[in-house]
RNA sequence: CGGGGCGUAGCGCAGUCCGGUUAGCGCGCCUGCCUUGGGAGCAGGAAGCCGAUGGUUCGAAUCCAUUCGCCCCGACCA
C-alpha cells in the first residue's frame, strides 16, 4: 500500500478526550474514531491490527477443533426471560422493538442463542463434544464507559461456548482453551497474568482470567512473589502475616467513654493507636440468619468470600434499626461481647489480635483490651478479608504483590445453568437425560488492541509486536523523486511480490515528517532510501524498537527483511 | 445515578469573572516561492450560528434559566 492511497489521518497533538496512552495513540495514529461515548470506528489501519488478532484466534480455535459460526446480534427478550437473566443483565442491555413493538435486546453475550441452537440442532451424545465461537460486536450498555476501546459500549469480541455430556470432558475443553488462549495472546505480543477469578453473573464453577499487566488497568491482579499463585482482588486469598505477639500479656477488659465516636477515624484519635488496633464489627444478614462479623479495623470485609462461606444466596449489611434491634446500640458502637444467638465470624486477621478496641454494644462506650477466644466465643475463623499488602500467598507464605491490567479474556466453566433451563439436553448411554455442561471462553478482541499499545510503545508511538503489525515494513524515500523514487519503486514492487506487507511513504514530506508518522504508527522496520547511502550502492533499514540501523545492498534486502520479519 | 470539569474553525486552546467595534492564537488545510537525514522557512488565503433553546439588556461567546453532548472520580463491570 502507498500512503498516498492509504487513509492513515495522523495527528501530532493529542486528543482533548483521551487520557491514557493507549486512547491517545489510539487516535492519533489513525487507529480510530469515536463517534459517541463509548462507540468508535475502526479506521483502515485499526482494522488491519483486529484482523490480525482475529486471525491468530482463528488458528489457535482450529488447532483446538472450535468452529465458527454466527450469531445474531438482535435477540428475542424471551430467550432472556427463559434463561432467567433478563432482570440481572437488563441495565446492560440496549432494547429494541420491532415495527410489530415485538421487543429486541442488543446482545451483550450469546450463551441464551448458542444454547438454543445446540437444543434444536443436536440430537445425540454421539455428536458431542463441540466447541463452537465467533467473533463480533457486542453491545453492553456500560454504566460509564471509558479508556477509550478498553471500555467501549460496543466492542468486538470473541465469544466461544462448549457443550460436553460429562465435566471430564468439559474440563478438557476448558483446559484446551486455557492454553489456547495462552498461545493466542503470547502471539499478540502480550504479558498476560492468568487468574482465578470470580464468575460473576455468568454464573459457573470456576474460571480464570487472561489480563494483560498494564498500569492503567481497571483490574487488581494479586500475585505472589515467589510461586505462581495469582488471582483477581474479589477471589484472592491470602495470610495475615503473624505480628510477634507472642508474651504480649492479656490485660484486663475496660470499658472506656467514647462520647458520639462511631467511625474508626474519630477512635484512633482518641486512643491514639492507629486503625489495626481495632476490630470492626459489622452485623450482615444472610437470607435469613443474622451474622456478626469482626475483622480488623484497617480491612474491608470481602461480600463475595463471606457469601460463599456462609452458604448464603445474599448477604447484605443490615440496617441501622436492625443493628439497633440486634446489639442494642446504635452503628458505630457494635462489638464481640455479649450478642447472644448470633454467631461471631472473624475473619483471619482477629485471630492474633490481643488487647484490642471494640464497641461494647452500648452507646457511646467502648471496650479495650478486648481478647478474643477470651471474652467472646469465635464461631469460625476464615479468610473474609480483601487482602492487603503485606499479606502473603495462601500457598507459600511468601508476599502478596498487587498490579494492575486490563482483563483481555476469560473462560468459565458455567455447568448446566443455561442448558437445564433452554433445554439442552440429550440421553446418554444408559438412556437417562442430562442436561448438557457448557463452558464460555471470551476474548475482548477491541480492547485487546489497547492492551499491546499499553505494552509496546514509547515516547514516539507504538511498537507493533511483529505479529500484529498492520504492516512489517515502511519504505521511506527521503525524497520522492529521481533516483531514490525509481530504487523506492522497485525495492516496493520487490517487497510486494515476495509477500511483505509493506506501507510506502510516497507523500511529499520532508524527512523528519514521515519519521515521525512512521514511528508513531509503529511499522516494525523501516527501509530508508536517501541519496548518500544510495550513492554507497546501500539503502538502510532500521529497527523501530531497537533503533538500530545497518546498511545493506538492495539485493539483499529481501532476505534481510525475511530474516527480520521471523527473528523480532 | 452521585460528585467534579469541559463544549469557541478539522485538531489543541485563549477570550467568559468584570457584557461594548470586525472573536483571537498554535497546529492542520489551500496558493506560491524555497527547502529535503528526525514533525523546516517566507508570503498570501479559506475556514466559526462561540453546543442548543429561551430569557435579561440599547447591546450577549460573556449574565440568568433550561437542555443536549463529552471527559474525569465513584458506585458497577464478559
Amino acid at each position: 500500500m502507498k500512503w498516498s492511497k492509504a487513509f492513515i489521518p495522523t495527528v501530532k497533538e493529542t486528543p482533548q478526550d483521551a487520557d491514557i496512552v493507549s486512547h491517545k495513540l489510539m487516535v492519533r495514529s489513525g487507529l480510530i474514531h469515536k463517534l459517541s461515548s463509548g462507540l468508535y470506528s475502526y479506521l483502515p489501519l485499526g482494522l488491519m491490527v483486529i484482523r490480525k488478532i482475529e486471525s491468530i484466534i482463528k488458528e489457535e480455535m482450529s488447532k483446538k477443533d472450535a468452529i465458527e459460526l454466527l450469531m445474531p446480534i438482535l435477540q428475542p427478550k424471551e430467550i432472556w426471560l427463559k434463561s432467567e437473566r433478563y432482570e440481572m443483565m437488563s441495565e446492560v442491555m440496549l432494547k429494541a422493538n420491532d415495527r410489530e413493538n415485538r421487543e429486541f435486546i442488543l446482545g451483550p453475550t450469546h450463551e441464551e442463542i448458542i444454547t438454543d441452537i445446540v437444543a434444536h440442532k443436536i440430537d445425540s451424545y454421539r455428536s458431542l463434544p463441540k466447541n463452537f465461537y465467533q467473533i463480533q460486536a457486542k453491545f453492553r450498555d456500560e454504566i460509564r464507559p471509558r479508556f477509550g476501546v478498553i471500555r467501549a459500549r460496543e466492542f468486538i469480541m470473541k465469544d466461544g461456548y462448549s457443550f460436553s455430556m460429562t465435566q471430564i470432558e468439559s474440563e478438557k475443553i476448558y483446559q484446551d482453551m486455557y492454553e489456547a488462549y495462552g498461545v493466542i495472546f503470547k502471539r499478540c505480543g502480550l504479558d498476560c497474568a492468568v487468574i482465578e477469578a470470580d464468575t460473576g453473573v455468568m454464573g459457573g464453577r470456576k474460571s480464570h482470567e487472561f489480563t494483560a499487566l498494564a498500569d492503567v488497568g481497571e483490574d487488581t491482579v494479586v500475585s505472589c512473589k515467589s510461586c505462581t499463585y495469582a488471582a483477581n482482588m474479589e477471589l484472592a486469598k491470602r495470610q495475615v502475616q503473624e505480628k510477634s505477639i507472642m508474651g504480649i500479656r492479656q490485660d484486663p477488659l475496660i470499658e472506656v467513654s467514647t462520647p458520639g465516636m462511631k467511625r474508626v477515624e474519630e477512635l484512633t484519635d482518641f486512643f491514639s493507636c492507629g486503625p489495626m488496633c481495632f476490630i470492626k464489627t459489622l452485623i450482615y444478614k444472610g437470607d435469613e440468619k443474622i451474622y456478626a462479623v469482626l475483622i480488623r479495623g484497617d480491612l474491608e470485609v470481602n461480600e463475595n468470600k463471606l457469601r460463599h462461606y456462609l452458604k448464603e444466596q445474599v448477604i447484605n449489611l443490615a440496617e441501622a434499626e436492625e443493628i439497633i434491634r440486634i446489639t442494642g446500640a446504635d452503628v458505630g458502637f457494635s462489638g464481640p461481647i455479649g450478642l447472644k444467638d448470633i454467631p461471631l465470624i472473624a475473619d483471619i486477621s482477629v485471630r492474633n489480635m490481643t488487647n484490642a478496641i471494640t464497641g461494647a454494644n452500648k452507646n457511646n462506650l467502648h471496650y479495650k483490651n478486648v481478647n478474643p477466644g477470651r471474652d467472646c466465643v469465635i464461631y469460625d475463623y476464615l479468610d473474609i478479608g480483601f487482602p492487603v499488602t503485606g499479606d502473603l500467598c495462601p500457598n507459600c507464605n511468601d508476599e502478596l504483590v498487587f498490579k494492575r491490567g486490563i482483563e483481555v479474556g476469560q473462560v468459565f466453566q458455567l455447568g448446566t445453568k443455561y442448558s437445564s433451563k433452554l433445554s439442552a439436553v440429550l440421553q446418554n448411554e444408559k438412556r437417562e437425560d442430562v442436561p448438557l455442561i457448557m463452558g464460555c471462553y471470551g476474548i475482548g478482541v477491541s480492547r485487546t488492541v489497547a492492551a499491546i499499545i499499553e505494552q509496546n510503545h514509547d515516547e514516539f508511538g507504538i511498537i507493533w509486536p511483529m505479529e500484529t503489525a498492520p504492516f512489517k515494513v515502511i519504505v521511506i524515500p527521503l525524497v520522492y523523486k529521481d533516483e531514490i523514487k525509481k530504487t523506492a519503486d522497485m525495492i516496493y514492487d520487490r517487497l510486494r511480490s515476495n509477500n511483505v506487507e509493506v506501507l510506502m511513504d510516497d507523500r511529499n514530506e520532508r524527512p523528519g515528517f514521515k519519521f515521525a508518522d512512521a514511528d508513531l504508527i509503529g511499522i516494525p522496520i523501516k527501509v530508508i532510501i536517501g541519496k548518500k547511502t544510495l550513492q554507497e550502492g546501500k539503502i538502510e533499514i532500521k529497527i523501530r524498537k531497537t533503533g538500530e540501523v545497518q546498511k545493506i545492498s538492495p539485493d539483499h534486502l529481501i532476505n534481510k527483511i525475511n530474516e527480520l520479519i521471523t527473528s523480532l
